[in-house]
DNA sequence: ACGTATTTGTTCGTATGTATC
DNA sequence: GGATACATACGAACAAATACG
């Protein structure tokens, strides 16, 4: 008989903690347990699951180490929005990165983003044509009142990734959009850039309503790279030091 | 004293366990413990962190959800290679969307990889072209033996994401591709496919060498297309039935 | 081939601090 | 203020799997 393999990652590998994690995933993913909702006591659980409280709080730890899973001592444990633990373990990859990663990070995003819009141009449907306005005039308002227009900025372009029809690569915004937030809420707060912002957007959106997909490629395209100079000035001026504290 | 809010999520929240965590990970990502590096045991660990070792042992499992650690029982804990932990998030991303998942996954990687192609195209050094040619041969010899051309495959189109110098999305396709490596794994058993392959292969890498960004993602969005219809092929053949063990 | 040491897996009991009502 | 519910934390012990002489 042939001396077995060592697997390196051996697929049944059963322990209680792992098992419990799976099912637990399960109930978040699928949404049995929606964003918002309480868990039943650990010492319930635990009996649900047919394991001990040890067991049962290394898995449920270990959940809310990964942004799925909220406890709180006194109240309960609380389950996570999805956009939460989407974020957070990429974010931990990019840890020790600095300068050269926020470059490709910044060109990942352009160069998805750039695609997304063209798809946008060809799949949008009415209402997520409207909805693209929607944010728009949010920022708009924002302008007008004061205020920052980093959440409209987000709106916008979550907005235009969500109408291309592609959840994989929508996620992948989402993910590089919050890993960049940092540096973007400082972009937004200099002079004249929010106008500048809001008409990029209208052309994009221009472009999108009116089924012109390399034209939306274009404005994109054009918008991401006025981003991306500002934000290697912002950098600078910060001295790129990372923040402590990302996760809000 | 005003009574103080509640943090939706706080930001000191400094539990025992989520320090030793932040520990662990900054000894991963910083490199002080490199893939395959072997920690130290357990009983050891907790004393240098000053902790129980239950605590610790939260966060190790934590650390071993996301796909950075592997631990054996008997043998120890090991730090996991760093393509391993970019996958496992990501995958709870999809786990919620299944029906046309497949489809987006493939959407998505043929775009980044299209792009990709033109990027390695502008910033391929010698010695990365020499790599690619490298997965070519390696295919073309798999071919003559007879055996699997699924290794070589992959190697190609690794070997063509890091030439594109932009680690974000080279993570990003490699991510890609190994949530659709069961599928591939049919596809590349079918007859005919893999002489196909070798000459789109063949083709991409000729746009690289003599660096033409434009034909080199003409080219492998040409291969990508014909990759996905194969897929789809596969998928109604084996019946669309996922697989029930992401996790490899 | 066997036995022993090492290491993780699992459980229980207990004490403490905090939030909610 | 008091009672209750809950998470946090520690330590000790045994089981099971693996590595190594």
């Amino acid at each position: 008989m042939p001396r077995s393999l060592k697997p390196v990652s051996a697929l049944p590998r059963t322990t209680l903690t792992e098992a419990a994690f799976e099912q637990l995933i399960a109930y978040v993913v699928k949404g049995t347990w929606k964003a918002g909702d309480r868990l039943p006591p650990e010492r319930e659980l635990c009996q649900q699951f047919g394991i001990a409280r040890t067991s049962l709080r290394e898995a449920l730890k270990a959940m809310e180490l990964v942004g799925m899973l909220d406890s709180r001592v006194g109240d309960g444990t609380f389950v996570c929005p999805r956009s939460e633990f989407l974020s957070r373990p990429l974010l931990w990859a990019f840890t020790g990165t600095d300068h050269e990663e926020l470059a490709e990070i910044m060109e990942a995003r352009a160069l998805v983003e750039e695609n997304l819009a063209g798809l946008a141009a060809e799949r949008a449907s009415e209402e997520e044509i409207a909805r693209i306005k929607e944010a728009i005039t949010q920022m708009s308002n924002a302008i007008s009142a004061g205020t920052s227009i980093l959440e409209a900025d987000m709106n916008f372009h979550l907005a235009v990734a969500a109408a291309a029809h592609n959840d994989v690569l929508r996620n992948a915004v989402q993910l590089l959009r919050n890993i960049t937030r940092q540096w973007l809420k400082y972009k937004v707060q200099m002079p004249n850039v929010a106008a500048s912002v809001l008409s990029r957007h209208e052309a994009i959106y221009r472009a999108i309503a009116s089924r012109r997909p390399s034209a939306a490629r274009r404005a994109m395209r054009k918008h991401l790279e006025e981003t991306q100079q500002l934000v290697i000035q912002v950098v600078k001026k910060h001295g790129g030091s990372r923040e402590p504290s990302p996760y809000v």
